[in-house]
DNA sequence: TATAATTCCGAACGTATGTTCTTGTCAATA
DNA sequence: TATTGACAAGAACATACGTTCGGAATTATA
């Protein structure tokens, strides 16, 4: 079979996405062909469905409109990206990393991230919600949501979430590793560093992003 | 006119939305009569006749599937903000609030907001990069960027910029207007209030909002 | 060139779908 | 009680729309 597009084809495509845009709902074969002055419909339906061999989209049989691109739209804006709130962190519990991420539907909330002031990759992140204040020294209070990418080591200087086994909590420190121990900053810079035994503490996640919102 | 929706169109209604972003088009008035077990297509008809009237959505004569939802669908296009960073707060030195705000074009940097994760209005806004640690006990750092809205007064608990004359530094606090005197409350719950004379003090702006980036 | 595959044409067919009409039920109001 | 208005039922109508079919034109293949 040929994977390409025959000029027509292309012009159809293209059609049905700025059609599918602009109304919310596909062309029909007759908007295809009046628009594109194609003389006869049955033209419109063969290359149709040549498309649909092709793999650009699928037809529902006898359905008025009963086309659907394979590529769902550009509905999203090109490169914004959904990170779903998977949870809420509170005082002292530690945070639950999801192993994997669920069907998108069963996550109520996402934020929608532009990349004009967050420039991330969208790979393995998640966003929690900050309940209490556990985590003052690090900046972050009450209402606070927290963008959170899922790894297990960290460089030296990056803010992590850490799990402190002795102490049986998760806390949000900047992580340096000093050979014999590791140091665990607060990101303010008033308050005193703690230090741990690296056997002690095991990483969850890095910290990437921070929203507050209080107003409106 | 009535403005309320009868159970009947509420799910007339919210059947539309899941249908139409599940297949990327509307349904048919049969396919509505079907799945909601409404006995005739001419109630379905009927129905649809009053959500237009009450400004849900729109019908296109004789097109099938010629339904468009007024709100526009989920697919969160243009409603996105942008909000100009007009400067820089470095510590102790008095916040610019700018009179009017300049044209689009001239902003270097914007932020656009989406209203998944912050829900604004857009007028007013403005934004500020962070310099330094002069707002740590609100929880703000080096580096952030705070959104504010121009506006001269606040209500009680709002978190405002308040320039303080006698001690000329403005700083960011929440607000309490106590009579004969107002107190500014640190964000940080473990930090004390400052007290001053209601003369004393001039309201530049209310923080709206706090984002923050530290890795990728 | 002959042959086959691809693409296109025009018309017709069947049904999916929007619309209309008449009648009926029910609750609120006077 | 009578009246009115909102809402629903069922049937019928008109047409928008997907589909099919015989055949022609065009392009590729040998």
């Amino acid at each position: 079979m040929n994977k390409t597009l025959s000029p027509r084809q292309k012009e159809i495509l293209r059609y049905i996405r700025e059609f599918s845009a602009e109304h919310g709902r596909p062309p029909t074969v007759r908007e295809i062909q009046k628009a594109l002055e194609i003389s006869s419909t049955s033209v419109v339906d063969y290359n149709l469905n040549q498309l649909v061999e092709k793999g650009e989209l699928r037809r529902n049989r006898n359905i008025s409109r009963g086309i659907e691109l394979t590529e769902p739209a550009p509905s999203l804006r090109d490169d914004t990206i959904s990170v779903p709130i998977v949870g809420t962190i509170a005082a002292g519990a530690p945070i639950e990393v999801p192993e994997s991420l669920p069907d998108p539907h069963v996550w109520g909330d996402t934020v929608d991230l532009n990349p004009s002031f967050m420039d991330l990759r969208g790979d393995g992140l998640f966003a929690l919600r900050v309940k209490g204040y556990s985590m003052v020294d690090a900046l972050i209070g009450d209402g606070d949501i927290v963008l959170m990418r899922h790894q297990e080591t960290a460089e030296n200087g990056e803010t992590v979430a850490v799990w402190i086994e002795s102490e049986r909590t998760t806390t949000l420190k900047k992580f340096y590793n000093e050979g014999s121990r590791v140091r665990l900053q607060p990101a303010n810079v008033t308050m005193q560093p703690i230090y741990a035994d690296p056997t002690d503490v095991a990483i969850q996640g890095k910290l990437v992003g921070v929203i507050r919102q209080l107003g409106r």
